[in-house]
DNA sequence: ATCTTCCTGTCGATGTCCTCCACGGGTGCA
DNA sequence: TGCACCCGTGGAGGACATCGACAGGAAGAT
């Protein structure tokens, strides 16, 4: 990848809603090579789309967690992801190497709540869970620096 | 939080470039209306900002791993956030409950790398290291439902 | 009950920006 | 030289953001 695209990119992690035309003043382009720029970059699955960036503790859901599963039965197929793919509290899954085989990382409002979806979690996939509960974020989701 | 701007949230989530328009159309309000919620959201904090989602293996950084973090001495103020600011492969840092205090989410090119960043975490932050290795990601960062 | 105030909506006008199209200058190659 | 391709510029139009003026409803004080 070039490096005016990484600069493009870059940008648009600070801001996604960033002008075409204030994207090309800050990379030295014409509105219309960047938007070219920007569209290929989104073909070919560079860019995966725009979001808006939430405060979590605002919309009711203060309490973060990361929950590393195993399976009770290993021999079983392990489909996971799919099995866990349907609980909304569920913000992430990663398949990781180790003792365990995947990180959720999970949004919930209370510690009641949190009971419930260990439980949800336990029964839909048959797994073990172990649970990390995050205290407060420093931060997270930094952009990529140029 | 009103039920309205939770959806005019869950539908930014999907997709932060919507127009007002098509907000206004979806949330059945009109263009003006939706404009002033998204302002009042953002003026509380509960619209952080704007990002592009990007793909990280196409961006040159393939390699994620959970770092988590231990203080040599204990007894020393802990200011790792701080201390770690700067490293920009630091993606996330969690201050969480259990045996170690916090846990990075970092993302570099290659395995060497992972290597070399160790090395600066630890010297800069002055603690032990256990790394978990993200094989594969089969979701993350997956929008609030409604 | 009436008035005031605040909140939140609609409507309309204006300026900006997105979007598309035609065109031009490099570069690689037969 | 001539051709094809890539990637840039510039301009025109239409859509969209943005702002101001105004209306209606809820809550509280007199």
């Amino acid at each position: 990848m070039e490096d005016i695209d990484r600069k493009i990119v870059a940008l648009l992690m600070r801001d996604g809603r960033m002008s075409y035309t204030d994207l090309g003043k800050s990379t030295g382009l014409s509105t219309s090579a960047v938007h070219q720029r920007v569209r290929r970059l989104e073909e070919r699955g560079v860019i995966r789309g725009y979001a808006v960036v939430v405060d979590h503790e605002a919309v009711g859901l203060p309490l973060t967690a990361f929950i590393s599963i195993k399976p009770i039965d290993p021999s079983q197929p392990d489909d996971s992801p799919d099995r866990l793919s349907g609980i909304p509290e569920i913000e992430a899954c990663y398949s990781v190497a180790g003792d365990e085989s995947y990180i959720l990382k999970v949004r919930v409002g209370r510690p009641a709540d949190l009971e419930d979806l260990l439980a949800r979690i336990r029964s839909s996939a048959n797994v073990t869970t172990r649970t990390t509960i995050v205290l407060s974020t420093p931060y997270e989701n930094r952009p990529m620096t140029a």
